[in-house]
DNA sequence: GAAGACCCTGAAGCCGGTGTAGAGTCAAGC
DNA sequence: GCTTGACTCTACACCGGCTTCAGGGTCTTC
């Protein structure tokens, strides 16, 4: 099967499919006369296992770690549940991050209830003072994903 | 006011401030006979406006478009609350997002009680097969931050 | 044999910064 | 006057997780 199949079939992007294999996730595949990528069912498999956990928001390396369980499996999976628990742990700590941030919105949303000029308006004040409570968290970096 | 007391100001590392000039957020400081910028508080001012959109989870073109509308302290501020409607909105469906995920992982999780050899492991099972309903929403790219 | 779909490599771009290298400048202590 | 250390300058590479682009080669179909 060709790189294309491969990507219909995992409804992954073949730009992203080759850059799985440069970062060591999936096997380099055996090249065909032309030069072509020649995919087995096992790697279908191992494409779509990465698919599932991008789409649970892992990071790659996390996906790395568990590949490693999957490659070992007689060891084990211990290390897997935690790694699954601290996952979770993250989601749980960024939706709570975005609820306080919801709050802090609406806050702000409700200082200025009709349009007027600008130099009125209670929300273009309300960025000029410190939002209540913002930045309260121990947060270095923004937040952005879960991670 | 130097680069350095700026960034104690307003909690903004040196970097930042010198990434923002280059943005064009934050106009150019004037140079001192030594090159060094020389800052007023009208730029404290505006920089922790800036960074008051920012700890509110904003993009940087959202701040940009929200400035816009300062420097023009006679314009209709309608559209700052439709900004903030819309980024308000983002948020929502980002927790609703989160929410779905975070169940998704729960029930995962729960396929594993006990450590056990990789092989049997329910979690690394359960990502072989397709998530339960996952990638409903129509979201193209993974999901990141509120954006 | 020509058109269009597929495949290849290598490099750059996205966001919002962060970190580094290598150099200049300044204030304080000896 | 000289050294030390803190501060500043520019220009550039790097982070994740792709995505896009340029410039080709190959395959299938008419």
């Amino acid at each position: 099967m060709r790189i294309g199949a491969l990507a219909a079939a995992t409804s992954t992007p073949v730009e992203t499919i080759r850059f799985y294999e440069r970062e060591g996730l999936i096997p380099a595949a055996q090249r065909a006369d032309n030069n072509y990528r020649q995919y087995t069912p096992a790697h279908a498999e191992r494409l779509a296992f990465i698919r599932h956990c991008r789409n649970l928001d892992m990071t790659l390396d996390e996906v790395r770690s568990l590949l490693r369980f999957k490659d070992a499996p007689a060891e084990d999976c211990g290390e897997v549940n935690a790694l699954l628990d601290a996952h979770i742990g993250h989601v749980a700590q960024r939706i709570a991050e975005l609820r306080t941030l919801e709050q802090h919105l609406k806050t702000l949303r409700a200082q200025c209830r009709t349009p007027q000029p600008s130099n009125d308006c209670g929300i273009l004040q309300g960025l000029d003072a410190a939002a209540p409570g913002a930045g309260k968290g121990s947060r270095q970096r923004h937040i952005r994903g879960t991670h």
